[in-house]
DNA sequence: ATGTAATCATGCAGAGGATGCAAGATTTTA
DNA sequence: TAAAATCTTGCATCCTCTGCATGATTACAT
């Protein structure tokens, strides 16, 4: 797969506008990052991202709607982009595993986001990791997390042609999959980007096509310990 | 299983202070639906659910940490009763099984919940479902499953004997199952009610435990349409 | 190059969410 | 019945988020 039709992967605008619209959009989301990993979500104000980002409290609302926002959110049609590839991917493969490719995708682009923040990603991970026990953080990427999830529970309906008003079973099939992806890259960013999110991602996808075999289920596969995930 | 060991089943309690807490407990928790159900979550502040079970705005956060968990909230100590159920339930079978009695008892005193509220259940969600779009909401409930999910997965944990930090397996497996639930529920609430939410998530727990089968997982099982899952 | 249109940053005002504190009312207990 | 514990309430306060107007910056067409 080239560059050019990797999604998520969006080469640099010509425009001087959108050039600075997204040196901003990463400072603010660099600063949001940093301050939150070093205080902690409730210790941080929208006040005080927007001063070390060097733009008003107003403008951060023009680049995020909200403050959870700027830690997890993506693009904003990120959604839309989500549900049309999970609708059309691979036509004639299996569900699950359309769903597991376009998944997969998008997690890198976002371990790529992350990278070009400019600092080292891993870092940002292991302070991130001691505010990773706060709930509130939790619930704000859950929340996040359920507007990937209705896109790609719209994309499965789509795909597999079925109302989602009188089928249960493209919003469930959803919730499993979004939320092992999700759990994914949680403990990805708890061993501080120290294991293979796209390898993770793909064990945990094989447990849930094999029915979620009784335990170790993310360390067989190929080898004898859990080591076949860490790099 | 009588009564007296069904969780989320609480006797009522002899105190007269704690018979009155329980009273604007539950009239707080109405107001709000009744509320949100005719005009939207956006359009209902906490002073007009506080009005409306004629308490002051307050009270009200003397009993929900915030708005949403008026809604969608149980029992405070919930999550830490669901993480020894989990751990401790029907020890030798199968994990997955574990979590699915759980998860299915815990649905069912949510119900009750909402039945002990007084009105007519399936009124609220047929009102509620008009609601239902709302991407707040969603965010809302999923931040609430967060709770669960985490309590589940310490559950899983302690019952498989793995350390989540080194192993991903518990967390991805309360991720696929909450997740699962709440689609149920969702499906269930958007049903206004005319679907059996214990034999649903029965269901959905044999897809995943089968490894989710491309599409009518939720369908076949005993009969031939989806017909089996409504009354 | 220059004027015009589009877009963006900013400040201001304001509604609403949420918390801490203290005083008064109610229930429990001795 | 008095004291202790607990609950309700009002008040002050901080923070999140939105709408609107204004000036600045960029883009574009002539």
């Amino acid at each position: 797969m080239t560059a050019a039709n990797t999604p998520g992967v969006m080469d640099p605008p010509a425009s001087l506008r959108e050039r600075k619209k997204l040196a901003t959009r990463r400072l603010l989301r660099r600063a949001a990052l940093d301050l939150v990993a070093e205080r902690g979500l409730a210790n941080v104000t929208v006040e005080d991202i927007a001063a070390t980002a060097d733009v008003s409290p107003r403008t951060f609302f023009n680049y995020f709607p909200s403050k959870e926002a700027a830690l997890f959110g993506g693009d904003p049609d990120r959604a839309a982009v989500l549900r049309d590839r999970v609708a059309r991917q691979a036509p004639g493969e299996p569900a699950l595993d359309a769903v597991r490719e376009v998944m997969s995708d998008d997690a890198e682009a976002m371990a790529a986001e992350l990278r070009a923040l400019g600092g080292d990603p891993a870092d940002w991970l292991r302070r991130l990791k001691v505010a990773r026990a706060d709930p509130h953080l939790r619930a704000a990427q859950a929340a996040q997390m359920a507007m990937i999830e209705r896109a790609v529970a719209e994309g499965l309906a789509a795909r597999l042609g079925a109302d989602p008003e009188t089928d249960p079973y493209p919003g469930v099939l959803a919730a499993a999959a979004v939320g092992v992806v999700r759990a994914c890259m949680t403990f990805w960013a708890g061993s501080g980007g120290t294991v293979a999110l796209g390898q993770l991602i793909d064990l945990a996808f094989r447990a849930l096509g094999d029915g979620l075999p009784e335990h170790s289920a993310l360390r067989t596969s190929t080898g004898t310990g859990r080591k076949d995930v860490h790099r």
